[in-house]
RNA sequence: GCGCCCGUAGCUCAGCUGGAUAGAGCAUCCGCCUUCUAAGCGGACGGUCAGAGGUUCGAAUCCUCUCGGGCGCGCCA
């Protein structure tokens, strides 16, 4: 149940019946300020200008449409006319209580969709030959948000971690690697600190020309299916994927090792495609290099945007395995939507990596192809997120420090909790923290990173929405002591007559409009949002409205108890999808 | 030079297909715990929406220009 897409469906079968053109939309919203009622329609100024009317009486004919629509009518409670021609509509207390009930009825509080897609979708993607760092950190926890939405939905979501696994840079590092072996290391002790196993085999390659050689010698040999250097290179990509999938436990990421389809993956595909762009033409050699020229993609002089897919000597490059990436997902994993969570500063990149595709036709024609850019994380100073020695921040290390700040705090906070629900709690406020404080700004934009408004857990943080969360769940556990009820089984009616009752129930039943413009424009800070707003909402409401204080009414008890656990099970919901854990006590 | 993104309160940010008096949090100040967890609630203070034109019943939102900041632009990914 949608409320605005209900409302807009009403509306426009009134506007049609009084006559007005079906190109003019409702635009029905939610009211900003109490007094316009809970929705409004906006849509009669538009339709008077198309008809030459005035807005008033257009919205008067709309009214009037709407009183002889039954379903409307026990939807609304009240209906009039504002301003220029704001229709003002007010949702119907009893309505709203019976919804409240229906998605205490439903598992999926109340979302279903009717048409699902498969949706394939790229987020993480980590360079293997290095450790994870903060600059993995938005792809991984947006991408992650938004899989879990659409999952949720009922559609078919492919993830993949198309991981760097391959290339020049792998001849290096597999030399190092066997070099170390030789000196008796094992291969997860030698990669133990991928970090600086990177620098030294860097340092050894800038510093050796016989190592410099072998190196280079090693790409090639790799890239042929050398059997021995296939092993080395076997061999650094399960350790270095194994510390990924660390980080995917500890950020309650649902990435898992199935779902990793790297480079690799499409090593026997490039020249093949290369060949293929040849012969439609697309491809032409410049300066040694094949190269696709785009027209539709020209500056103002004309000149078209190239492309390079085939280096001068043969080498391929990312753009290569992209269109490769492309074709597969389109064509074998029969992608409706294709979704991509990478930085902003491959805009470009990405346009002309579609527009290719397009024009080759390696993708279907009705497949979406969407890049969800953000921008990059900044430290305070407003310059990329550093360490203060100026390496790149691990995110290892994030996590760990997340952590024990979250536990200095839980502990002073609620020094009663034993030391492993402590230990617990904060493992969940800390990464929760990290996450939400990324989720829950405008992914486009750059992202100032600061310890201290996210850890402050104060005003829209994930610690206050798990704390709404778990205030909500301790008059719970209260109800069951002192009154034997049972929250879950109560089904008896329930009553809204407080402002923030009304208030609440109406927040709680947006659920699935968020929920719906979330996964179409694969923005996570609109649920976050929304959770802030619900929660915000909630507290409200827990001060105005006692539940289990002296003087109230057993039904007034049992109804706000049924309403406690809508927004309950809203929240606990909306934050998993986020990737956020909640509990108990904190 | 060309292209993309951004500019909203002292700070960090919302503002949904153009809608009514531009909203939160932090910071500052003032209230509220013998009553369901005060990691909370209420109130005050705080804005030429970078600037100038334009489109119209109506613009933070759309168009043009200017200023300021970030990023990208054929053989790294």
């Amino acid at each position: 149940m949608n409320i605005r897409t209900l409302l807009s469906q009403y509306v426009s079968h009134a506007m049609q019946a009084a006559g007005i053109p079906a190109e003019c939309p409702p635009i029905i919203a939610p009211s900003k300020k109490a007094g316009f009622g809970d929705y409004q329609a906006n849509g009669a100024m538009g339709a008077a200008k198309a008809m030459k009317a005035k807005p008033r009486d257009i919205a008067q004919q709309i009214v009037e449409q709407l009183g002889s629509n039954d379903d409307f009518n026990q939807m609304v409670s009240n209906i009039d006319i504002a301003g220029p021609g704001f229709i003002n509509i007010t949702l119907a207390p009893e309505w709203l209580s019976n919804e409240i009930s229906a998605i205490n009825q439903d598992t999926n509080l109340g979302i279903h969709t009717d048409t699902t897609e498969t949706i394939v979708v790229d987020y993480s993607s980590p360079n293997l030959a290095k450790e994870m760092h903060v600059g993995h950190l938005r792809s991984t926890i947006i991408g992650d948000a938004i899989v879990r939405t659409l999952e949720f939905q009922g559609h078919q979501v492919i993830r993949q971690n198309h991981v760097g696994d391959w290339g020049t840079q792998f001849g290096m590092l597999i030399a190092e690697l066997e070099e170390q072996l030789q000196e008796g290391e094992s291969a997860s002790l030698a990669l133990k600190d991928l970090e600086s196993f990177y620098q030294s085999s860097k340092k050894h390659f800038d510093e050796s020309e016989s190592f410099a050689d072998k190196a280079r010698d090693y790409v090639v040999k790799l890239q042929s299916g050398d059997e021995s250097v296939l092993a080395l290179w076997q061999q650094f990509r399960e350790v270095s994927l194994t510390h990924s999938q660390e980080i995917y436990d500890a950020l309650n990421v649902t990435l898992t090792p199935n779902d990793i389809y790297g480079e690799s993956a499409y090593n026997q595909d490039l020249a093949p495609l290369v060949e293929e762009l040849k012969q439609q033409g697309l491809a032409t050699e410049d300066q040694g290099a094949q190269v696709v020229f785009l027209e539709e993609m020209a500056d103002k002089d004309g000149n078209p945007s190239p492309v390079i897919i085939q280096k001068q000597g043969g080498g391929f490059l990312y753009a290569t395995t992209d269109l490769a990436s492309l074709r597969y997902r389109s064509n074998t994993l029969n992608a409706d939507r294709i979704l991509y969570f990478i930085d902003a500063r491959q805009s470009l990149h990405m346009q002309q990596v579609f527009t290719v595709a397009r024009k080759a036709k390696f993708v279907k024609e009705n497949v979406s192809l969407e890049h969800h850019a953000f921008g990059t994380m900044m430290g305070n100073d407003g310059k990329p997120f550093k360490t203060r020695t100026g390496g790149t921040v691990k995110l290892a290390d994030l996590l760990v420090e997340a952590t024990e700040r979250a536990q200095k705090l839980v502990a002073d906070k609620n020094p009663e909790l034993s030391p492993s629900e402590c230990a617990e709690i904060a493992r969940k406020v800390g990464i929760g923290a990290v996450k939400y404080a990324d989720l829950s700004k405008t992914r486009t934009n750059d992202y100032v990173f600061n310890w201290e408004t996210m850890l402050s857990f104060e005003g829209n943080t994930a610690p206050y929405l798990q704390y709404a969360y778990t205030r909500i769940k301790s008059i719970f556990r209260k109800a069951a002591e002192q009154t034997s009820i049972d929250v879950h089984t109560l089904s008896s009616s329930i009553s809204l007559q407080e402002t923030a009752e009304l208030a609440l129930a109406i927040k709680t039943l947006q659920f699935s409009e968020v929920i719906e413009q979330t996964s179409r424009e694969a923005y996570p800070h609109l649920l976050c949002t929304y959770l802030y707003d619900l929660a915000g909402i909630f507290m409200r409401f827990y001060e105005q409205c006692p539940i289990l204080k002296e003087g109230v009414s057993s039904d007034t008890q049992k109804s706000r108890l049924q309403l406690s656990l809508a927004v309950a099970n809203t929240l606990h919901t909306g934050l998993s999808l986020l990737g956020i854990e909640t509990m108990e006590k904190m």
